[in-house]
DNA sequence: GGCTTTTGACTAACTAGTCAGTAAGTTTCC
DNA sequence: GGAAACTTACTGACTAGTTAGTCAAAAGCC
């Protein structure tokens, strides 16, 4: 009924995503508190604890606001061309990363989390079918307009995922960007060699 | 020097290992203590004190004592047949997690701490060169018989480790073992539409 | 006796969450 | 226009719980 019809630059709610952002690049999820991300915010722990009763719905807020985010450039790639489509959505998937690699290694730490914390697992779970849907739906399009094989699309969405997934992890694990390269060029052949209708 | 020539099967040492293996697929790694590795230990805390001064320490033993088992089960594959072994190997690598799932998520967070934990990196770092230079090996005998073409087989390596990396993730992440079919199917895809001759 | 191993009691530090109270702004009603 | 009632945002002090690591003393072993 009283929805804030809008809210300003300066909601508590957004400033504590942007505390928590900057607080999780600094110090990674295994290390963060309440008093890390209360100091980001410029206010008590007590004021973080007024707008977010436990630190798991602060968590889960957060991960809302930066796979909302994540969907959003990935919702950008607008080309309707299969082929062309398939290869933008992996650069996205592959390439952008690179930009926010300490929030890598912290949503590669909140990922390991997901057996025990079930408000990570179900967002992390919606937003890998979303990707995948997307996948999925690029290689159907691919498959009706004759460029790629009659492949099980479901599947190939699936593998393209593992490659994604498998690069996430080796970036972070072994500290290493070229993993993503490695990965991108890995897609790139299995989209040649599995999809592609001639091969 | 003093190195003790043989060990007992009831070796403290030992014992905490297999302690700690417990004690991590029961509480995951981020919930870990030191109380609860005594408690599957049998003694105190001081106890375990006494024979690793820190955790860090304690952990990096276990991730010697576990990554060492897993190289010995892959060492365990003697078929010289190129692709043959090379779909032993993947096996080994994708489908044999299955039975230790617990662990896979105690491995998961260990991975996820390597960048605030150089003792970790350095060993995930040495498992993964010496699984990717048995694959590389493998390809390039492969290639040498001619049953593969004459890929960059440091790159073929490294993307079906990515393949591994990505499937071991998702299993995890999404607790579903399916992970490791779907991307035992894609890594074959790969070998036959990649890496094999004809293709 | 002397060595290794273990215990129980301890500490020092940290952390999520609570709570009473403050201050500033907003709405309601006369 | 102004007072009362209420809401939002916050503070500082606190608690209750947890945890890695220490240490002196005891126990077991050769």
């Amino acid at each position: 009924m009283s929805d804030p019809p809008e809210r300003s630059a300066s909601d508590p709610d957004e400033e504590i995503m942007g505390a928590t952002y900057r607080a999780l690049r600094e110090h990674g999820y295994a290390d963060l508190t309440i008093k890390q991300i209360a100091d980001e915010y410029g206010k008590s722990t007590a004021a973080v604890h007024y707008h977010y009763d436990t630190k798991e719905e602060l968590l889960a807020a957060f991960l809302d606001f930066v796979l909302d985010q994540f969907v959003q450039t990935i919702h950008e790639v607008e080309t309707t061309d299969p082929e062309r489509r398939l290869e933008l959505l992996l650069d996205q998937l592959l390439l952008a990363p690179e930009d926010h690699y300490d929030l890598s290694i912290a949503l590669l730490e909140m990922r390991s989390q997901a057996p025990y914390e079930a408000a990570f697992a179900e967002r992390f779970r919606q937003n890998d079918e979303y990707v995948r849907y997307m996948l999925r739906t690029v290689i159907d399009d691919g498959i009706g307009a004759g460029v790629f094989a009659d492949v099980d699309a479901e599947h190939a969405a699936s593998a393209l995922m593992t490659i994604v997934d498998g690069a996430r992890t080796r970036t972070v694990v072994f500290d290493d960007a070229a993993a993503l390269e490695t990965a991108r060029r890995a897609a790139d052949e299995y989209v040649d060699a599995v999809l592609a209708e001639d091969a």
